[in-house]
RNA sequence: GGGCAGGUGGUCGAGUGGUUAAUGGCACCAGACUGUAAAUCUGGCCGCGAGAGCGUACGAUGGUUCGAAUCCAUCUCUGCCCA
């Protein structure tokens, strides 16, 4: 296990401003600038996107893909028969896989954890599967994706002491066994789950415990699930901190702006979201000045761009009038130049965050942006 | 000219004497969405009113009845068939 690992990071900068992360993520499918975010793409795709509408209009460095819907459909054999994730889906870029814990947790009602692991009722068609901290790890590298995380459980909020603490007791157990399972360490890079709700004693005991594994990067799990802002903010800078300083620092399931913002501020390189591909699909856009629900009748005869301050291909050549149009009449198109433009808006939220990181001027650029979107307070 | 079937809220369409301001679909209006069971879900959708409520309403008019979108009469309009 002394060959040269899959994932390293390099920190370029930190902001003496914020003391946010300027880095590099080195993976076997090329480089990361971080802080970064990465759309989501659950069933090997990002929903409505090609890989190169991502790589071309939306600037996407990285994107994330799901172990447990590729488990069900086709299947990670097939994946792996088709050369991996990489080749069947077109994306020559790096890829994450998340392990299935989201569904431990939105699956809540179609599922029962046990020690050994959790068995899932299929929400396709009733079937009983089992993914356990060896198959997460088994199916994760049959798929071939360049970050692979552990079998974990996000709890939902609220939940009680007592459960989060045994959760995430059992989530150290299961990362431990994942790491045991793990083989392909020279190819993927297995990331570690913190887990402990909110309760900061707990996200102690589990960012320690994880650490003495020595994983190639860490993430934090299990918020961003329905908290009000301030405890959100409030676990986000009491767990960061915890985290080394050499290794990736990922945010698990964080999407609006104010938040992807907050969390470089709190020194994470990595957060991902299906917001921007969802709120899309749903007729809303995430704008310099905020949220606009494009299909509202207000703008029925505006001939104007979603964003004028935005450069994206749908803000350059369509109008909210077009889009909402496009929307209300339910045409494929709407969908998808509002997914560019909302993936657009974050990659480049993004850019500018590594900007001002290196400039010193992350503060400044948080307080201009909350003003311009419309947040009353940071926090 | 004769026969038959019908005219219900933006629309399509239930309802055939009271619990009906009137099921449902669509359209429309608004809200939600954060490691995707989500091109989904929730709410509103006659007028006035914050609300209790009030006022109008089922082609038109008149009638029966304690009570009618529902029964009767006449008129009117639409569709189909026959001449």
């Amino acid at each position: 296990m002394d060959n040269k690992p899959a994932i390293t990071y390099e920190l370029l900068h930190v902001c003496k401003q914020s003391g946010a992360r300027r880095g590099v993520i080195h993976t076997p499918h090329g480089d990361i600038q971080t802080p970064i975010f990465m759309p989501v793409g659950t069933q090997a795709t990002v929903k409505a996107m090609t890989p190169d509408e991502l790589k071309e209009m939306v600037e996407a460095q990285i994107i994330l893909s799901n172990t447990y819907h590729l488990f069900l459909r086709p299947g990670h054999e097939l994946v792996k028969e088709a050369g991996g994730l990489h080749k069947f889906m077109n994306w020559d870029r790096p890829i994450l896989t998340d392990s299935g814990g989201f569904q431990v947790f939105s699956l809540g009602d179609l599922r029962k954890i046990k020690e050994e692991g959790v068995e899932f009722r299929s929400h396709l068609d009733g079937s009983k599967q089992f993914i356990s901290p060896e198959k997460a790890m088994e199916i994760e590298e049959a798929l071939g994706a360049d970050i692979i995380m552990a079998f974990d459980e996000c709890c939902p909020y609220p939940s009680t002491y007592e459960y989060t603490k045994k959760s995430m007791e059992r989530t150290t157990r299961w990362a431990a066994r994942c790491k045991e399972a793990h083989t392909t360490t020279d190819k993927q890079g297995l990331f570690g789950i913190i887990q402990g709700g909110f309760y900061k004693d707990l996200r102690e005991q589990s960012a320690k415990d994880l650490i003495e594994m020595d994983f190639p990067g860490y993430a934090i799990g299990g918020i961003s699930v329905g908290e009000p802002k301030e405890e959100f903010l409030d676990i986000l800078r009491h767990t960061t901190p915890l985290m080394p300083e050499n290794k990736p620092r990922y945010l698990m399931g964080v999407g609006t702006p104010d938040y992807l913002i907050e969390a470089a501020i709190a020194g994470i390189d990595m957060c991902d979201c299906v917001l921007p591909t969802r709120i899309a699909r749903h007729g809303t856009a995430m704008t310099t000045h905020g949220k606009l629900v494009v299909r509202n009748a207000a703008y029925e005869r505006d001939f104007t761009p979603i964003d004028p301050e935005c450069d994206c291909y749908a803000c350059k050549n369509y109008t909210r009038a077009y889009i909402r149009h496009l929307i209300n009449t339910k045409e494929i198109l709407g969908v998808r130049l509002l997914s560019i433009h909302n993936l657009r808006f974050l990659t480049k939220l993004m850019d500018k965050v590594r900007i001002e990181i290196e400039n010193d001027n992350l503060l400044t650029f948080r307080d201009e942006f909350y003003k311009n979107y419309g947040y009353t307070k940071e926090n």
